[in-house]
RNA sequence: UGGGGCGUCGGCAAGCGGUAAGCCAUCAGGUUUUGGUCCUGACAUUCGGGGGUUCGAAUCCUCCCGCCCCAGCCA
């Protein structure tokens, strides 16, 4: 287990070197078992990614196991449309669980750990409405009141958890609160809730219930029934470390008591017998991850699929693993952002950018390469033979030769990019301009000898004779040429719609905005741009749904999932552009 | 100003008393049938600030400053 002896590796996160402290103390016997626990009321997002890829991370470095827990703990928020989503995404990001319990699963098991609590003179029934709770919760500087109820004997307790299980009581009417301390300066440990009753159907366990467990208690146990051994949630959860504490040591102070369990014996054997009995759980939290330009809070990203800001939580444009999906991030782009984003306690927000250059440097090795005009402007090579016509077969990929070769038409008629031509030319413009010779990728050197412009300005055609000594992109006496296009033949050309993403907000921060202002008022109008009158090279007119290429001199490009139908409709998302150094030199002058 | 956390390059992030890793971004070159890729080089005398301990401090002590989290019968 220790092939480093000498301690932490360099550049290891500490919730790793916790382990590895853990581990040399041998502390759970070299076990290493991890969880990610969503609950089911949302998808997931990159955020989540950074959790997922830390746990199941760890459990993998460690020969350890991760479960997929579904912390479904509040009825009215949940849905199974949102746990099926939740298991394709961890699937889809290449992670496998070890197990996938819901801690409705655990609902009698925590029902008699409340019991047990009630019994241990640890938890009361209180008759207090939510109001008067609040009032008595006391504030950040003043210490809170002891409810009027809090001294109920055991019994009158006991009577009133099983009146609430059973229904005899309205939501709202009492709720179950751990007996901690009402002046306590942690506000998490002034007598929380254990249990409220909600009469709501659940998306599992159906009418069973009219009582649920509140998080805190939830999590603790459901730890230590799975024997977790490292349990990492988020910073926020921070000042909710004692009272995870408080829920598990209480578990394992009743449970050295069998006699409380004189009519459940299964249980307490049960119970008892669990891993997490004596190697009990702790809970450890990192910074959840921000990313420039985008919203990563479920409730603004359910605002932005339900007030239509975007098409779902699938749109290209969304933060969210399937947005990413959708709009062609790779799971080992991802996975590789998620190692070069580390893992710490400080808040940080890293840049757009370092997500944009992991896809890249993925699609950059694996995505084949193919031609297609977005903008098209026709040229005519008026030398070239009206019936005659070239196959030039290129390689699908610049470094790998392993992706093979596609045959390319090349006719007198072709389109070529709009934004390759331009009618005065500066000195830095490598691309065309009248009297200028360029290469057109793999085909021949072309000389533009004219062009038409409409009444607006607009150029219409552009002209140009090709020399056939330069056949397939090169020449002979060594002629070197300043620019490559990208090109279709015209008669060949298959239409398509490009989907072009930019940023979805007009800020880099829409989490901090003006005052009267919200993230809304910062969403970027022209986020999509669509062109629907693209032209591509033949080969594209079967790609299959959700691949992955590049789109020469232009950038990364996927078939979407849902609009794109192989021979009929063909619609191309934009993933990333290509870096573009002229861009920038346009921009600095 | 109750409690809990955090502050190292423009953005992430190592560092754990021995004299500031790495990545992204940026800039400058080279290669190139993608202005892509690739390659080379530059990029913190300084670690939120002030004191102190020490031969030696980003690392220890101390005071100060700044930012984040907590008063759901949400998670």
């Amino acid at each position: 287990m220790s092939n480093k002896p000498d301690g932490p590796e360099k550049g290891k996160d500490f919730i790793r070197t916790i382990i590895d402290k853990d581990n040399e103390a041998d502390k759970y016997g070299g076990r290493v078992h991890t969880r990610f626990p969503p609950e089911p009321n949302g998808y997931l997002h990159i955020g989540h990614a950074k959790s997922i890829c830390l746990n199941f991370g760890v459990a993998r470095d460690y020969q350890g196991k991760c479960n997929l827990r579904f912390d479904d703990t509040n009825p009215t928020k949940e849905d199974v449309e949102y746990v099926d989503s939740i298991r394709e995404d961890v699937k889809w990001l290449g992670f496998t669980w070890n197990a996938n319990p819901f801690a409705s699963d655990y609902f009698e098991k925590l029902y008699f750990i409340a019991e047990l609590f009630i019994k241990m003179g640890k938890a009361y029934v209180d008759h207090q409405s939510a109001d008067e709770i609040r009032e008595n919760r006391g504030t950040l500087k003043e210490p809170g009141t002891n409810s009027p109820y809090r001294d109920r004997p055991v019994e009158e307790n006991l009577d009133l958890l099983r009146k609430m299980r059973a229904g005899a009581m309205k939501d709202g009417e009492c709720i179950l609160r751990a007996k901690i301390d009402m002046a306590a300066p942690n506000i998490m440990l002034r007598d929380p809730a254990l249990y409220r009753i909600k009469h709501a159907t659940h998306h599992r366990t159906g009418d069973t219930w009219c009582i649920y467990p509140m998080y805190d208690f939830t999590h603790g146990l459901s730890d230590a029934i799975e024997g977790i051994t490292h349990s990492i949630c988020t910073l926020e959860f921070e000042n909710n470390r004692p009272l995870y504490n408080w829920c598990v040591d209480t578990l394992m102070e009743g449970l050295r008591q069998p006699e409380l369990f004189d009519e459940n014996a299964a249980i307490y054997n049960e119970l008892a017998a669990l891993p997490g009995f004596n190697q009990r759980p702790y809970q450890y939290e990192f910074a959840r991850l921000n990313i420039t330009g985008t919203v990563l809070s479920k409730r603004k990203l359910i605002q932005l699929v339900q007030e239509g800001h975007v098409s779902g939580w699938d749109d290209p444009r969304m933060p969210t693993i399937c947005g990413f999906r959708r709009r062609g991030y790779t799971p080992e782009s991802l996975r590789d952002f998620c190692d070069r984003i580390g893992v710490a306690k400080a808040d940080s927000t890293v840049e757009f950018a370092m997500l944009e250059h992991c896809v890249r440097q993925d699609l950059n090795e694996r995505a084949p390469r193919y031609l297609g005009v977005m903008d098209p402007v026709r040229l005519v090579i008026e030398n070239y033979p009206e019936d005659q016509m070239d196959e030039f077969t290129m390689p699908l990929h610049p470094e790998d030769e392993s992706y093979g070769k596609r045959t390319v038409p090349f006719t007198r008629e072709l389109w070529i990019e709009r934004a390759d031509f331009m009618e005065e030319p500066p000195k830095k413009f490598f691309r065309m301009g009248p009297g200028r010779e360029v290469r057109l990728r793999f085909a021949y050197y072309v000389t533009c000898t004219g062009f038409d412009k409409d009444a607006d300005g607009n150029i219409t055609e552009i002209r140009a004779t090709y020399d056939p000594a330069t056949k397939g992109g090169w020449s002979e006496d060594g002629r070197k040429v300043k620019g490559t296009l990208h090109w279709v033949s015209i008669p060949h050309a298959v239409q398509a719609e490009m989907r072009n993403y930019g940023n979805l907000f007009t800020t880099d921060n829409p989490n901090s905005v003006e005052e009267g202002k919200t993230f809304i008022d910062y969403i970027n109008p022209d986020s999509v741009e669509v062109l629907d009158t693209c032209w591509v090279e033949p080969a594209l007119a079967d790609m299959a749904p959700g691949t992955n290429f590049q789109f020469e001199r232009t950038g990364y490009y996927c078939a979407d999932t849902k609009d794109h139908k192989p021979g009929e409709k063909l619609v191309f998302n934009r993933t990333a552009t290509l870096r573009d150094s002229w861009a920038k030199i346009q921009k600095n002058g």
